[in-house]
DNA sequence: CTGTTAGCGCGTTCAG
DNA sequence: CTGAACGCGCTAACAG
């Protein structure tokens, strides 16, 4: 592969005159810029970026740390990222923890061997290290979507306990009484805070010690499965369910399916998170939706502004609020259609 | 920063030394292992993979270029390529092309210039100079999921044609006749492919020329809802519909909803991609479905074979085969269950 | 406007 | 088993 050297014999000028020209910094006349470019075509140069990071100390890159690459909310969040660093001229390096807390400090060690500039992290756990790694380094994070404790750290994420609370209330408001949760992992802090929220709804009608009804596992659809048939196998049988993510709620919708019950008829249902609608056959779950696009654009410009010295010395905390889509799977008064093809809606 | 020259010196032994220990190459005493590493820890040394990177010229980093993150085929073909590069110990960076060749060679250049050691790519159009770009260079590139023309390169992907040939058949024996076809872009090969699959298996009930029976246009749920809705209009109305992938098969479902048609009473339909289960609230697309984690894991160790210098030399093709999976979407007398529910089913 | 010198952090080569 | 010298490709700092 040829240098910067080998461009420079060609057009008869000092490697540092084809640097200058390459990064369009400093001055050079146009007549040696054309000389320089017709040496690049002609030996097809590429400028090795390993060098010029080791050099400058910086490689226009950011790295996002992701738990679940399958679940669409993490690659809208992905699409976010990429679309906002894009703009600034940087890259983004992508990497999937699967939720597991060693495979996120593999990764932010490789991230940070790269000499990456800045890091998006969604945490796997509720362990502070990655971050505390990072800030060792000198490497700032944004963390996206879920709370780590006894960090100072810029975040950005919704509020999920809000968004519960919304869900559960409207549950109620519907008539239920006995409404049972999916959760997700006891330490993450969506989860933690989407039990919270039903919490304060549930205490409203006087419900507080309903440990029988609540119930933890992880963001997947067979969880979601099993913990609904645990759900419902309970005396008196719940009139409602809350999922606390979409793997949830979708595995939740299969489990009363095959337990022979209709949703909402038998059973209502409502799910944190939105399915995009590219993905969806039939639009049916009530959820409350997070602008997951949004949270990503807002946690990049923040990490850019970090890395760029414009944001204020204080760690900055950002909370959006999530939508609530009322769809068929609550059941009720509030959808009238009352006909078979529901579902077909 | 500390520098391996900084755990050089607490250590009291050369930087080489450090080095050794770092890689477990060469020789060393256990005693000198011993505090090397206490001197990486003291000091929370990080080694700098840009300075490793440019001497040994290895980064041990694949890139993965795709078209469409937010489609589950590709994610999924994200986690096959990561699983099985990080076996390896590779680590992988993913980009989004966006379906544009323009993009394509913004991100390849970029990735060349990384110094990346392969390149897996789902080319976003028929040209072939990104792969050509890549081979210049001297960096192996693996083509999924769609053919390149006029290159030789390794690739991996599945049989189109035969699955659109088997999904057409399908709705030929429940005795479908006008058969509307919702194609991709032209020139993507795998859009090419499922319409040259379409044509063979209608060319067979002695029909060639239906050429108002086909449209082609993006693989986006607003493409076929919008194609869907110009098939539906024909007179005689289609009494079939093939989508050429799964985003089209949503439009195009949005669409005979939106006209008021039943699926499958009034109109079959069919397409391409299976969606993933923890994604789908009722589960009612006939489609073929592409074993999209395969094909990275068969793709990424044919480009890490090629790395290790342990592949053939000639390039090698291969392609898997679909999987038919009939659900309720397509109707007929393959499914009994006439009822109101079916979706639920 | 252009060039020279030096060094980023690491690992190969060769010598002990 | 350990180390010294050198260079990977690039650019900052300074000279001209």
């Amino acid at each position: 592969m040829p240098t910067i050297q080998d461009v420079a014999k060609r057009a008869g000028v000092a490697p540092i005159t084809v640097s200058r020209v390459i990064n369009n910094s400093g001055y050079f006349s146009e007549e040696t810029r054309e000389r320089v470019e017709a040496a690049i075509a002609e030996l097809g140069y590429v400028p090795n970026r390993l060098a010029r990071g080791l050099r400058i100390k910086q490689t226009n890159t950011l790295a996002l740390v992701l738990t679940d690459i399958t679940n669409p909310f993490f690659t809208t969040l992905a699409r976010g990222v990429e679309d906002a660093a894009g703009e600034a001229g940087f890259t983004v390096t992508f990497c999937n923890t699967d939720e597991s807390e060693a495979k996120e400090q593999k990764y932010l060690e490789v991230f940070l061997q790269q000499q990456v500039d800045g890091i998006l992290l969604v945490p796997a756990g509720s362990s502070p290290d990655s971050v505390h790694t990072a800030q060792k380094n000198g490497t700032p994070v944004v963390v996206i979507d879920r709370r780590v404790p006894d960090v100072s750290t810029d975040s950005v994420r919704c509020d999920s306990e809000a968004g519960a609370y919304k869900l559960v209330r409207l549950l109620q408001d519907l008539g239920h009484r006995r409404i049972a949760m999916l959760g997700g992992p006891e330490g993450i802090s969506t989860a933690d805070d989407r039990l919270a929220g039903y919490r304060r709804a549930m205490a409203e009608i006087g419900q507080t010690g309903n440990g029988d009804l609540v119930q933890s596992g992880s963001f997947t659809m067979s969880s979601g499965y099993e913990m609904v048939k645990t759900a419902v196998a309970k005396t008196p049988r719940p009139t409602a369910i809350f999922a606390a993510n979409n793997f949830l709620a979708i595995g939740a919708l299969r489990g009363l399916q095959d337990c022979g019950l209709r949703v909402p008829e038998d059973v209502a249902l409502v799910g944190f998170d939105d399915l995009p609608p590219a993905l969806t056959t039939f639009p049916f779950l009530t959820v409350a939706a997070q602008p997951a696009y949004d949270l990503a654009q807002i946690a990049t410009k923040l990490l850019l502004a970090r890395l760029a010295g414009e944001a204020p010395e204080t760690c900055q905390e950002i909370i959006l609020q999530t939508e609530l889509i009322i769809r068929q799977s609550s059941g009720g008064s509030l959808i009238r259609n009352g006909g078979c093809d529901r579902s077909l809606e």
